[in-house]
DNA sequence: CCCTGATTCGC
DNA sequence: GCGAATCAGG
């Protein structure tokens, strides 16, 4: 792959909006993080957060939120759906929460995870990374959300057991044990 | 260990 | 110019 003026044009504006060099490398295809980086070197453009001096600087992103929350609560919705065995689950959410999943940049990603009303055993349900299938990594998540013919399809994305597909919530609802012993008796 | 960006340097 | 390897950090 080469840095076309499409391709640069992307990395500009995703970096622009505060993707890290992975994600952007994900976004693209065909690059590593190391190359997308290399690449911003060499365009000059980091105007990324250096805090030299202390001076913080927080870019303002007020486009778009609306979307983002939309594009978010469709997602929890689709959860929702995915999941029979646990329904109800997304009832607990709200957009504000969803819409932290979209924002890698604020300070505040606080894993807030919903509980079941109805397992008060304090069962929880992961907040899903919604990563696209190019940002799968051995040890990602790879529960499917959504319609695969869609491209709002997202995956998981949390963080997956050694030598297991799915995290440790969905290995649960993907690997059920064929018969469950009823009672002892 | 997972991730981030920064830098170097052979190509 | 490019990007893997490496470094430095959270």
């Amino acid at each position: 792959m080469s840095w076309t003026d499409e391709r640069v044009e992307l990395l500009t504006k995703l970096w622009g909006d505060g993707l890290s060099a992975s994600q952007i490398a994900g976004q693209l295809g065909g690059v590593t993080r190391n190359a997308v980086i290399g690449k911003v070197h060499r365009l000059k453009l980091e105007t990324r957060v250096k805090t030299l001096g202390g001076a913080e600087i927080v870019r303002e992103e007020t486009v778009e939120i609306e979307t983002e929350v939309e594009v978010a609560g469709a997602q929890i919705v689709q959860i929702h759906a995915a999941m029979r065995s646990v329904p109800r689950v997304a009832a607990g959410m709200n957009a504000a929460t969803a819409f932290k999943l979209e924002e890698p940049d604020l300070p505040d990603l606080a894993p807030e995870v919903p509980v079941d009303p109805r397992r008060p055993s304090g069962e929880v349900v992961p907040i899903a990374r919604n990563l696209t299938l190019v940002q799968l990594t051995e040890r990602t998540c790879k529960w499917p959300l959504g319609d695969p013919l869609s491209p709002d399809f997202r995956f998981c994305g949390n963080h997956s057991d050694e030598s297991s597909p799915y995290c440790q919530y969905h290995a649960r609802i993907a690997f059920q044990p064929s018969s469950e012993r009823r009672r002892l008796r």
